[in-house]
Parts: C-alpha cells; structure tokens; sequence
RNA sequence: GGGGGCGUAGCUCAGUCGGUAGAGCAGUGGACUUUUAAUCCAUUGGUCGGGGGUUCGAGUCCCUCCGCCCCUACCA
C-alpha cells in the first residue's frame, strides 16, 4: 500500500487490511484513523505498543505532583533567562534546578487540541477521568511529537516526563517521550456528552467504561462492595465457599430453571436456580458458618430488577435463627452503606436513591407480617371474609386457573402484596418477619405458633432484597414438605419442582440449627450507587442478539 | 402477553402543514509553543432502522418486520 509501511516495524503486520472488504468499502472515519495509524507506523513504531515497565496510574500521578520542586523549577528557569538577558557568558549561567518527579502514564485520549508546536492531550484511566500531558517541538524527542500529533481521540498512548503545573494550574506531564500502546479504529462518542444511547452503552460496555465516566464509577464501586462484604464475612468467621452451578434438579426456590445437557453422562443438567440446599449439605458436613457470592439463573422475564443471570450472597449459620441472620444482614448493609458513602464522598449513611434518601444508619424497621397487614388494611388478617371482600374490591385474583377458590393464605398474601407491601417506608430499609408457614415450605415453623415461618424478607427501596430464615432441619419434616409441594400442581410447574432425596439423607445425618440468609447483590449495589435499573449495575446485561 | 414511546451524519440532537435533510461535536486542509469543550479560516460526511403502500411528491401519513426504552401483566 505504501513504501514507507516496509520499514516499519514489525513489517507482518503493517500492510494487513480488513478481511472483509478493501478499503473503498470502509467508513471514512475509519480510514482516517487507518491512515493516522500508517503515519504512526511510518516513524518506526508499532502502534500496538508494548510491554510498558514502570507505569504509574493517572490518579496516583496527580498526587505525585511536588509543588515546591516546581516552583523551585521555575524560579531557575527564570533566574537563568534573567541572567541571559543581563548578558551573562554561557559559562556563567545559574544552573537549572530541576527536582520534579517524573512519571510514566497511560490511558484512553479524550482530548486532544493541537496547537501546532505544542499538543495538548487528555488521558483517562480507571483512575482519574482526565489528566493532562502537554508534548512540545521543542522539548520532546522527535518520534514522540509525531505520535501525539498522529493521535486521535480514543487512543490508547503513554507519555513520561516531569510533572508541573500550567499556568492555569493545571497538574501536567511536560512530556519528553510519548508511545502509541493501541488504536482506535472505530469514531468515538462524543467528546463531551459520552455515551447517552443506552441500547449501545450495555452491548458495547467497552466503549461505554471509558468514553462515560459514571459508567466506570458504579462498576468500581460495585467490585469494592464486593470485596467489602467478603472481607465483612471473612472478619466474622464465615467460609466461603463454590458449590454446584449445573445441578441435576435445580432446587432451593420455585424459579424456572435453565436446562441443557451433559453429553459425556448423557443427563439434563440444570443452571442453579440458588445454591441453598448444597450450602446447608456444608452445614451437615461441619462448616458453621459458610457463604456463596455466585450467581443464579432463573428462565423468567427480565425488567429493571430482573437478569436471568443475577449475583446473590447466600450465607448460612449454624446455631443461628431468622433474627441472629437479620442482625448480620443489617451490619452488612450498614457498612457497605458506609463504603459507598466514603467512595461518594457523602457524609454520614443516608444514601441517594432516586427522589429517596435512604436512612442506612438507623436501626433497620422490624414488623411482623400479620402487625402490618392490620396496620395498613384496616383489619386482621384472620378475618377471612373481610380480606376476600377486600381482595374483590381491589380486583385481585382470589381463583386459580381452573376456576378453584385460592386457600385463605393465599389470598391474604395478594392483599398483603397489593396493600401493605407498597405501604412500606422506602427510605427505610424494613424487615417484615413472622410470614404465615404455608408460603414458605422451606422454612422451620415458629415454635409458639406453627402456622408462622421465622422468615423476614428485607425491604429496601420499594425492592425485595432478600430473604432471611430460621432453617428447617427436621428431615422428616422437610421431606413430607416436598412431597406437599409436588402434590397438587400441574405438569409444568412439577418440572420445575424437585424431590431432593440426596438432601434428605444429609437432613438425615444431622444439621445444627440455623440461620440462613441471601440478598440479590445487584439490587443492593443498584440501592448503594444510585441506579435505577438493573442493567446500569450488571456489566453485560441479557440483550437480545444484534442482527 | 397488553398499552405507550423512540430509531435522522461517527456521537448528541433539530426537522413546522407532506415540498426533495440541518446544527454542535468529531473528521479533513490551513494558522497557532501554556491550551482547558482551545481559538480562527475553509471543508467532507446521510439507504432518515428494514420492507411495502398512499401521493405528482414521504424523514413526515398508513401497513408490516427488526431493535431499544417506559408502564402494565407474569415471576418465591
């Protein structure tokens, strides 16, 4: 294509173009960007770059800016003009005092003003959305003033030299040499607006993470939550532990599972619908406290608070109960809160949730099911005619689909989700205890009252984050439930209801006591960084396939 | 599943009553050694999501398909 290319290094690849199509059908954009890279090439670099020794963050450069070596800088700098201009010999010059530190950098240009002897580029990393390197004629090496007059926006460069100040105060690299580490062929967004289409920044999240500097914020925030909460678990003495993701029967929740097939077996598999009945086979093994952060699929829709891969923390504790498990729920929460109050530089634990201001540091609200059902409605819940009367007001579904009147309970429960659920504080993160047992099959009854399950399910938001229990560890108990939950459904949901015999018989061996508890991790990191949807905090949301 | 909205240059958007497509940024050429969304001069760029229809004429109206978003329904 052209000469100079056969001298560049290395020569395999610098005359290679597209597979598909020659250049006439390339976007004009695109060949501009071509050409700047052959311009690259063509002053004996390869503008894929190398291994590059001694890189600092942009973040940790801006801090390792030294005023006073500066300012000394430039007061012999212009001690040494001074004494030029009162004609001083060469020899008799001040010498130049010059103890700036020096750093090496990288990162993505997002700006780039060309000002013809001097070029002024905008670097971003994962660490700083913008920091400055100034490449001037006459203070660069030659091939480093070509790069970054060849540059666009959206390479990928290095630059190393001193670091001052401008005259406008800005913290610059004064750079001596500049290398190209990666192009960008492809037109970036905006320079100042980013990425806005939203369709684009999930399915091309690696040009939204650094063309929107939000984007980069949550999913960083998101992995020191994280990190956070395993280190918060670690610090109390839980295990965490990897259990089954394909599962021959997908149990532990009522969820569609995915299914697929294992070809050397020759067995369905399913993806886990939740890791519950192999982390209490752990509690039967030994592990007193154990926990999962893993992901769960489930074949259902998906709306803002739902992908069907999602990341949940399960985490089980022997000897514990429905409350010790909310009280380790609400440590939890409350010092995440306090990361992300820290990494938002907010003051104390009231977070930002959309119109909400959501009180993290107070005690979390305690109710029981039944206390706020008779708050909210009006009347007890017992009163059977009364809450059918209501649920017919509200136009609730009170029949299943053959026309069979719904238990009580169930019918209780659409008035409780239709009435007193909503009537929930959002701004405060609310615990509702004590649900009626027949809605929770897996969960041990309340010694005092066998028709109400120790289980909570914390609300935060308007959003159910998770659920807390008192386990069930009587095996005969739990067996004669599974049987119940078979029974009486139809075909298609008995696919997707299990008979776990296996996790009888380790029923059977013996589990302590416990607590267990899981919380969808992606809607809590949606509650502490401020998003809306689900896709804003999951890096590749499920999206239908491009065609 | 039902309802509503959106899709126009690489990006962000405007486009009136149906009259033959615009802006800013980016790009290209030129000037410029302390700029800050650099500035100044000149300038390229479009299958208006795809297909069909109505019309003398469609970005605009109708049908259909594709994709996305919101509401609603379903969902431990």
């Amino acid at each position: 294509m052209s000469d100079e290319t056969t001298t560049t290094t290395p020569p395999a690849d610098a005359p290679i173009e597209p597979a598909a199509g020659d250049a006439e059908s390339l976007h004009h954009l695109e060949q501009q960007r071509r050409d700047n890279r052959d311009a690259v090439r063509a002053l004996g670099v390869d503008p894929y770059g190398a291994r590059t020794p001694g890189l600092m963050s942009l973040g940790d450069a801006l801090s390792a800016y030294d005023q006073a070596a500066d300012e000394a800088n430039q007061a012999s700098v212009a001690a040494q003009k001074q004494a030029k201009k009162d004609g001083a010999g060469e020899d008799d010059l001040p010498p130049i005092a010059d103890d700036r530190p020096r750093v090496k950098v990288s990162g993505r240009v997002v700006l780039h003003r060309d000002n013809g002897k001097l070029v002024w580029i905008n670097l971003r990393d994962d660490s700083a959305e913008s920091f400055q390197v100034a490449v001037s004629k006459r203070d660069c090496e030659e091939i480093g003033f070509g790069v970054a007059k060849a540059t666009d926006l959206g390479d990928v460069i290095a630059a190393e030299g001193p670091l001052m100040r401008t005259k406008t105060g800005e913290i610059t690299v004064w750079a001596e040499s500049v290398r190209p580490l990666s192009k960008c062929l492809v037109p970036p967004p905006e320079k100042r607006a980013g990425l806005s289409d939203v369709e684009t920044r999930y399915r091309q999240r690696y040009v939204d993470l650094w063309a929107t500097p939000d984007s980069m914020r949550v999913f960083k925030l998101r992995s020191r939550l994280i990190a956070a909460m395993r280190r918060f678990l670690d610090e109390r003495g839980f295990i965490e532990v990897e259990t089954p993701m394909l599962q021959t029967q997908a149990g532990g929740a009522a969820a569609r599972p995915f299914l697929t097939h294992m070809n050397a077996l020759d067995i369905d598999l399913s993806l886990r619908i939740a890791p519950e009945l192999y982390l209490k086979r752990l509690l039967v093994g030994g592990m007193r406290k154990v926990y999962e952060i893993n992901r769960n699929f489930r074949n259902e829709g998906l709306d803002k608070q739902h992908n069907p891969e999602f990341t949940v923390v399960e985490l089980y504790e022997a000897c514990g109960d429905m409350t010790s498990v909310c009280d380790i729920t609400e440590d939890l929460i409350r010092a995440l809160a306090g990361v992300a109050a820290e990494a938002q530089a907010i003051e104390g634990l009231t977070l930002p949730f959309g119109e909400l201001n959501i009180d993290y540091g107070s005690p979390f609200e305690r109710i029981r099911y039944a206390e706020l059902f008779e708050r909210e409605v009006g009347f007890p819940m017992t009163d059977t005619e009364k809450v059918r009367a209501k649920a017919n007001e509200l136009g609730l579904k009170t029949k299943d689909d053959r026309g069979n009147d719904f238990d009580d309970i169930l019918v209780i429960n659409e008035v409780f989700e239709a009435v007193a659920e909503p009537a929930i504080d959002p701004a405060k993160p609310t615990f509702v205890t004590h649900y009626p047992a027949s809605l929770s099959p897996l969960t041990r009854p309340n010694p005092d009252d066998p028709t109400i399950a120790d289980r909570a399910d914390l609300f935060i938001g308007g959003m159910e984050v998770g659920p807390h229990y008192t386990e069930l560890n009587d095996p005969d108990i739990q067996e004669s439930k599974f049987r119940e939950q078979l029974a009486g459904i139809d075909d298609e949901e008995s696919t997707f209801r299990t008979f776990d015999a296996d996790f009888i018989r380790a029923l059977k061996v013996g589990m302590p006591p416990a607590g267990g508890m899981g919380l969808g991790i992606d809607r809590l990191v949606m509650l502490l960084c401020d998003q809306r949807t689900i896709r804003d905090v999951v890096l590749f949301p499920q999206m239908r396939p491009e065609r």
